[in-house]
DNA sequence: GTGCAGATTTGCACTCAGTTCCCTTTCTTA
DNA sequence: TAAGAAAGGGAACTGAGTGCAAATCTGCAC
């Protein structure tokens, strides 16, 4: 890796850093692109090569876990249904207190997240980053021998029950609950979501 | 209803039609407000009273619908679930060729939804739409009696999966397929997502 | 009719996101 | 070390959206 590549990644760090502790500090759109790129000390066209809009500032964050359901899928182990490696992967994401479950109450990753969700232009546009793992999602649950129908629908409502599962998670820890209080209750709610999953309302409701 | 009112009424429907017009005609990022306006015979700034943002101007006809599925549980039989009661609308709205149902074979409603599903600022804007109806649906849900938790999922669920049913149909008359031809196709795979909802997945993959 | 109060429309100037064009600096590599 | 490519910079531009004050229209009372 040469310097201009190195050179390229820290820029990109440092960009992305100072902006997010700006949003987090006056909120997002109280901060203009100019101001993020005087305080990260490039020019704004330098900015715009890195980042092409304001919101993926923030939500390239969130990119790289995009195809995370479709590796849980394609990494099970044999003999292992789809949806319980997806329901294992949760709960022991919700052990780790990994933010993307919303349980995590660090500070810093609440009030991101907090941002993230509250601000219209940021939540509509991580809903299409989500679209793109749900279309990895579809295409590993394929490939597990799932009809391409069933692929679709079930890849849709996966990713759905955990985004409102993180969000109210989020909701619970903003509440003034702790990660370690709200645990329990978090692994409850991810085993009747996948449970709903597999058994249908049916069963249960 | 005075004369203001129908005046403005008919505001909004010239100003929302010569949009939707021009949008249809030369695409969404390549029509500008400026020139809205002017063939809509209203000032720039009329027209953001009327429509706080570009993409109102497409998406105000699906903030009609928004609170559909609500509604729809709200008015059931007494005695019926409420996911039937979802499963008979949808089946309904396929006979009726909805344009909701992505069903419709008419060049204009085919136009207008590929549009919306692939320009990306109004895609992202309408699954916030779709937010709104999902809060709506899981109040309805608890009304009929499920769990807090189930109905947040559930409503979820339905939602979502009555998006990706109206998408796929959208595909299949996108490549050739009249609404006549694919209808019964459209029927069980609606037949199909809902057997899901209600039974899991264990009991059909 | 006339006039008045409140609602609506309009033009203008402004901010900010995002793009284009073009030039300078910096790194790589042969 | 020189040529060439990649990255950075600056200025000017387009287009969305907003704030403000002046002009216009409507509903209503007289």
């Amino acid at each position: 890796m040469g310097l201009r590549e190195r050179k390229k990644e820290r820029t990109r760090e440092s960009v992305s850093a100072t902006a997010i502790r700006l949003f987090l500090d006056k909120g997002f759109d109280q901060v203009s692109i100019t101001e993020i790129a005087q305080a990260a000390e490039v020019s704004r066209r330098t900015l715009f090569a890195y980042f092409p809009s304001k919101e993926d500032l923030v939500l390239h964050r969130f990119a790289d876990h995009e195809g995370e359901a479709a590796r849980i899928v394609r990494a099970r182990p044999a003999g292992q249904p789809p949806l319980e490696a997806l329901r294992a992967a949760l709960l022991d994401a919700l052990a780790r207190r990994d933010p993307n479950t919303g349980l995590c109450d660090d500070p810093e990753v609440m009030a991101f997240l907090r941002m993230v969700f509250e601000t219209e232009s940021l939540a509509a546009r991580l809903t299409r980053y989500t679209a793109r793992g749900t279309d990895a999602l579809t295409e590993a649950l394929r490939e597990a021998g799932l009809d391409p129908l069933d692929a679709r629908l079930v890849a849709a409502q996966v990713i759905v029950v955990q985004r409102e599962l993180a969000v109210m998670n989020q909701e619970f820890l903003a509440d003034g609950a702790t990660a370690e209080e709200h645990h329990p209750k978090a692994v409850r709610a991810a085993e009747r979501a996948f449970d709903l999953l597999r058994d249908g309302l049916r069963r249960h409701g």
